[in-house]
RNA sequence: CGCGGGGUAGAGCAGCUUGGUAGCUCGUCAGGCUCAUCACCUGAAGGUCGUUGGUUCAAAUCCAGCCCCCGCAACCA
């Protein structure tokens, strides 16, 4: 059986969720669901980041401890998941034990391989905002956040990333899938070919973190403790061998583009460092705006994925989300966009579809239609055409190309809208309701395949569909299933109720200050 | 010479990797249909694909220069 582990980065807790964090959850989530179709064995995980001095400082400014403040914020994150119908197999939070565990595993691994030693880091310290700055960075012999500055040293442990250098440009030559999109994958290779230098991996300036195994003086710098937690998933280190592991050898990394980095470098060389092979695909997606402007607490223009699920539904939202922007591409956010797509395709194209035939079939057919002994030119190439189409489009999300997907898909929807209309099944009420019962079940049949394909975006409006055509329906892409030569169509409400622009405000989706 | 992204019909975008009738959604206009969520279908108008030059039988697509717009610049989520 073909496995993969799909990953969204663990969410920083220092702020609570935006319509960002949604993304990439959402990304994922279509992304597992449609390998699930496709007959995968999926692990699905995500969850919080939590330690770190941004954090600690956050508690300590709300006057509560890191662990309540953390604990706070990370179940915003967790309480998200559901509201937006995510099909996570596993929450991780780097404060618990499991994770803390594997991460002194995963540093001894690395101080044993050699590749760990205790150093000194030193420069221009801004003590105010406690942090460090090179000489160049400096304005006017004061640190860029305004604060006096003096030189010191401190301990600190280094990784030694310099000795990567070569491995990971060789790594990338011999994986050129191994980062998407190629534009990102170009900025690494050429940040690495400035030079790589042995990266600082432990702190002494602060306590919230992961202490150091055998010196705890220092915590673990956040971004090896976060990496880690994709081991933690996978159960390491009681499963250790992740490398004859089936999910550690077919792990995707979903990630923003402002950590492709991290991921990019820095993980690989952890891994390499601790005899274990780097991740399969580190795939990087882009940024949203809001209302064209980046979205800031200070703006008002938070987009609050809450608020969005509340309004209209999470199928809704998570529909926008994929087909409004190029994955990989950044993307502007705005209500009347969401409002536009929302009507045109889902009520419009698709819901007055399924509307419009499930009514028909259930006013003009004793809710009843039988599969036809003839099949005609017209109803052969219409089956073939949306077959064609629906095919076409695998691949695409196979190339995390979800918004080329998704017109596939409305394309299909589009044929089946013209189908009827040239069919004219009204027309044959009275002068031939075999071959009107005929044009009907060859457009229940399509529309259950066309769902199917619209499923891992907008499940419960899918499932809904689904399951008026038949109670043992499939979510399964692989085989050309049949569906019975009998159906018989229940109850169907609106599916997707029409949005009017004039109830809606920007304030009533946007974050609370 | 810091790095990267972008400039395509009124708006928002795709197409550029693998050169060869410029496509989609919304909007506008004109028809059609009346099963359906005033929905659906058909047709039309509207683009010298930022600019200059080059390669080519042929360039939105490849190459070079230029002009604008936007992000990011190593302990920072």
């Amino acid at each position: 059986m073909n496995t993969i582990y799909i990953t969204t980065p663990i969410y920083y807790v220092n702020a609570k969720p935006h319509i960002g964090h949604a993304y990439t959850t959402v990304v994922c989530d279509v992304f597992a669901r449609f390998h699930r179709m496709l007959g995968y064995d999926v692990k699905f995980s995500t969850g919080t980041d939590e330690h770190g001095k941004k954090v600690e400082q956050s508690a300590n400014n709300a006057g509560i401890s890191p662990q309540t403040f953390t604990d706070r914020i990370s179940k915003l994150f967790r309480d998200l998941l559901p509201v937006l119908n995510i099909s996570n197999d596993d929450f991780i939070r780097t404060t618990e034990e499991r994770h803390k565990r594997t991460v002194r595993y995963f540093w001894k691994k690395l101080k044993d391989a050699g590749y760990i030693y205790l150093g000194e880091y030193s420069g221009w310290y801004d003590i105010r905002n406690e942090a460090y700055f090179s000489e160049d960075e400096l304005i006017n012999g004061k640190s860029p956040l305004g604060g006096n500055v003096q030189y010191m040293t401190e301990p600190c442990y280094f990784f030694k990333l310099s000795a990567f250098q070569d491995k990971l440009l060789k790594f990338y030559e011999e994986h050129p899938d191994f980062i998407y999109p190629v534009a990102r994958k170009n900025e690494v290779i050429s940040f690495i070919k400035q030079g790589l230098k042995d990266l600082a991996i432990s702190r002494t300036t602060f306590d919230w973190g992961i202490s150091v195994p055998d010196d705890p003086e220092h915590v673990v710098y956040v971004w090896l403790d976060a990496l880690t937690n994709y081991l933690t998933v996978n159960g390491y280190p009681d499963n250790e061998d992740q490398n004859n592991d089936p999910f550690w050898q077919n792990v995707y990394h979903f990630v923003g583009k402002e950590i492709v980095r991290f991921h990019a470098i820095y993980w690989p060389a952890f891994l390499m460092a601790a005899g274990i092979v780097p991740p399969k695909r580190i795939v990087s997606h882009g940024w949203w705006l809001s209302e064209g402007e980046k979205m800031s607490k200070s703006l008002g223009n938070v987009q609050d994925p809450y608020k969005y699920c509340r309004l209209f539904g999470s199928d809704a939202l998570r529909y926008f989300l994929l087909r409004e922007v190029p994955f990989g591409a950044d993307g502007n956010f705005s209500l009347d966009a969401f409002i536009s797509r929302y009507n045109s395709v889902l009520a419009n194209a698709y819901g007055n579809l399924c509307n419009r035939v499930f009514a028909f079939i259930r006013k003009h057919c004793n809710g009843s239609v039988e599969r036809p002994s003839d099949i005609l030119a017209d109803d052969a190439k219409f089956m073939s055409d949306v077959k064609n189409i629906l095919k076409a489009a695998i691949p695409l999300i196979q190339q995390y190309n979800f918004s080329r997907y998704l017109e596939k898909v409305e394309q299909a929807i589009a044929l089946a809208n013209q189908y009827m209309d040239f069919q004219k099944p009204w027309s044959l009420k009275s002068t031939d309701s075999v071959r009107m019962q005929d044009i009907l079940f060859t457009l229940v049949e399509q529309i259950y395949r066309i769902t199917k394909f619209f499923y891992p975006v907008i499940p419960i409006a899918a499932e809904k569909v689904l399951k008026v055509i038949t109670p043992k329906y499939q979510l399964t892409l692989v085989d050309d299933e049949q569906i019975a030569n009998t159906i018989n169509i229940g109850d169907f409400g609106v599916l997707f109720q029409k949005i009017d622009p004039s109830e809606i405000d920007t304030r009533d989706v946007m974050a609370d200050k």
